[in-house]
This record gives structure tokens, C-alpha cells and sequence, in this order.
DNA sequence: GTCGTAATTATGCAAGTGTATAATTTTAGC
DNA sequence: GCTAAAATTATACACTTGCATAATTACGAC
């Protein structure tokens, strides 16, 4: 008879912990990080603001762990299609630029997040030290598959020479990873990546459009 | 005998609203279009607040003339080292390319702009206008140079392609700008616009590193 | 069952936010 | 010099912000 309705239902605190950062990275996309509020993330996550000081000590520590939750989802992303597939190195390399432009990884969101946190990026050290492991990461892994290929096909490239590439080709990718998900309705689904494909050769010197 | 000391100086209307404009993109670049307060922007304008009021009629109304000031400040920057040009087609792609990639273009603040303003610009119709405005008319610049510079050397190339190739230039100078950008450290003074004629120079099959 | 503890909600507070309006001060025109 | 209008400052207000603390609620251990 009596109406026992609950008034809310107890969480492990690793489900809450991920509901809360989803919800936060939700906002900072739309809104940045200051327009992610604390209220905002609490109601987005279906919660009262006051649970959000018993899972972080404060905003900031949510906002770091949002970030680096992200971060490590991004890379986990590029790099499970090249280190999984068997072939030759060529194969791994258009694998590894194919995945670098095709969803989800392009994603509307994903470039909201980068350009949200850019500003914490560069002033909050802890921010900074994630960015530029995670860049360094994505860079010498392209650079070594460039490296890879160029020795599969008979071709030794000195040093100096393979970082200039490896830059080259790190900015094609990132300038169409941009556009792509600044603008997605000014390209075909398959328009990207072909475009990267052909953009990569041209810089290192394959044919990456072929199949093998 | 009295300290006549004037309270405050009047000055031209466009003075303060450029004054404004000024402190506004800085702090916008610095901590975010939220973070860009009226109090701080009038401070760092050497200003009392209620003055924002009178030459604004909003923040809002501030921000957008600050965003639309920047982009056309951007786009004289890059307009003008090629056009002023009086060299063949393929001289001025290659100095609109260095000036896309050398200072001041390619600068930690127009950065923190572009990534800042990116939420607004995505949900701001108006400020979606100046945008895509802006971008529209770099990429028509570039399409335009490189088919001028293919046409130089006897390549007729279709229209779809042509397209394909814009975009694939693009990209390689907005990611290299970002790069640039992002970690001013990461680069020697004249690698961004090297890498950069190379690039564009491989992608649509012209050698630009030569001196024609 | 009941009970204690931890999860969750509820409430409150001081500081910061944009904006509106009134009070001053400068400066140009006579 | 005087004066009036425009530029600038000064003050106030309602609202949002992050954070702290107290009051509830759910749920497993016994």
C-alpha cells in the first residue's frame, strides 16, 4: 500500500566514478571546462551536486581524471588496429592512418574536448605532463611505421630525415582529424581516410592506396 | 598647490573599442571565453567595468566583436604575402604557404583563440557565419593556387581532384600550424614552413624547395 | 529483523558573475 | 570661463559558482 518508492539507489563507486566523468566530459565539449559546472555534471549524471565531493576532492580533480580518462581511451582507439593486425608493415601503417580518421576517433566531441582542455593544457603541469605523453606516444608510433615500411621496401632513411616525416605526416593527420570533426558534413564517409592515405604516401614516398 | 590629478582620459570611440577588443582576446586566449570576465577584461584594459557596457551592449556582443576582429586580422595576415606577390602562381603558393607557417600566423595565442572560440563558433550561429566565412575563403585561396600552379606547368587536373588536393593541403597547414602552435619549443624557427613546402609541394606533385 | 556504516541528499555560505542605474568627471563649443 | 553632453566611474542587485557541513537514506553484516 504504502508507496516505497526509492529515493535513490546505491552505486559501486567505480560505475559512479565513470557516470561522473561521462557527464562531465559531455559538458566540457558543449561548454568548455568553466561552462561545465558542478550542478551541470550532477544533474547530467542523474545525481546531487553533493556526491561529486565524495567521489573528487574537488572540480579540478574531477576535471584531471575526466581528462586523462579521455586521453587514455583516445590512444587505447589508435592503437588496438595496428599492433592487432599481422601483416606487413605497410599494412599496419595504412591500419594506423585509416583508424586515425575514420570514427570514432573523428568525432565532433572528441575535438570540442581537445580544443575545451587546450587552455589547462598549457597552464596546469599535471595536464600538460598527460599531453605530451600521449603526443609523444602517437608521434613515435607513427614514425616508427614509417620507418617500418620504408625498410620493407628497400629504402634506408636517415634520422633526421624520418622525424621530418614523421611530423609531416603526424600534421596531415591532424589537420583532416581536425576538419573532420570541426566540419562533418563536408566530407563523405570514406573521404578522409583516402585523402590521408594518398596525403601519407605522397609525403613519405608509398603507394598506401593499393591493396597489397 | 592642489593635485590636479585628472581621474581617468577620455578617448576616441575607436580607440576604446579596440583597447577592449585587445584585453578581451588576450584573456580569452588565456583562460577561455568564460574565463574572460568583464571585471578582468576591464582591468587589463586599465578601465572600470560600467565602460564595457557603454561601447558593448553585452559581453556577448563583446566577444563576437572580438572573435570577428581576430579572424580578420588572420586573414589579412596571410592574404597579403601572396597576392602582393607579382611572381608565377607557383611563387605565390609558396609564399602563402611560409606565411602560413611562420610567425605571426603561427603563433601560442591564435591557437588558444582558435581553440577557445571553437564551442561558441559551434553553436553560436552567428559567430558558425564567421567561421565558415573565414575558412571558406583560405581554402578557395588555396584551391585557386594550386590549380594556377599546376596549370603553369602544363597539368590539367578535374575538378574533384582538385578539391581533394585543397583539402589534403589544408589539412598538412592546419595541422603543422597547430603543431607550431600548441609546442612552440618543438620546432626550429623556419622547420614548419620547410616541412610544409614539402609537403604540399609531395601531396600535389610539384617540387616547391627550389628556388624557380 | 535491526543496526551501523557508507552513500546520497539537503541546505547553507561566501565569493564571483553579468547587468542595470545613478553619480561623477572630462572635454568640446560657445 | 561656462555649460551641456558624452565618457567614465561608482554602486547596487539578482543570480550562479564551488565548496562545506549537516541531515537522510539504502543496504550488507550479524
Amino acid at each position: 500500500m504504502a508507496e516505497e518508492r526509492r529515493k535513490f539507489k546505491r552505486e559501486s563507486a567505480q560505475a559512479r566514478r565513470e557516470a561522473l566523468i561521462c557527464a562531465t566530459l559531455e559538458l566540457v565539449a558543449e561548454h568548455g571546462v568553466r561552462g561545465a559546472t558542478v550542478r551541470g555534471i550532477a544533474e547530467r549524471a542523474d545525481v546531487t551536486q553533493g556526491l561529486i565531493r565524495h567521489y573528487f576532492s574537488s572540480k579540478e580533480d574531477l576535471i584531471t581524471a575526466a581528462y586523462e580518462y579521455h586521453m587514455t581511451h583516445m590512444t587505447d582507439l589508435t592503437e588496438a588496429p595496428a599492433s592487432q593486425l599481422q601483416g606487413t608493415a605497410r599494412d599496419r601503417l595504412v591500419a594506423f592512418v585509416e583508424a586515425s580518421l575514420t570514427a570514432p576517433v573523428v568525432d565532433p566531441q572528441s575535438i570540442a574536448l581537445w580544443a575545451s582542455f587546450l587552455n589547462k593544457v598549457q597552464n596546469d603541469p599535471a595536464m600538460k605532463a598527460i599531453h605530451a605523453r600521449t603526443y609523444a606516444d602517437f608521434r613515435d608510433r607513427l614514425e616508427a611505421l614509417i620507418a617500418a615500411a620504408l625498410g620493407e621496401a628497400g629504402q634506408v632513411t636517415e634520422a633526421g630525415q624520418l622525424r621530418h616525416l614523421a611530423i609531416a605526416c603526424n600534421a596531415v593527420i591532424d589537420g583532416l582529424w581536425l576538419e573532420g570533426g570541426a566540419l562533418p558534413d563536408a566530407f563523405e564517409p570514406d573521404e578522409l581516410p583516402k585523402i590521408g592515405l594518398i596525403s601519407v604516401g605522397a609525403i613519405v614516398g608509398l603507394n598506401l592506396t593499393h591493396s597489397s
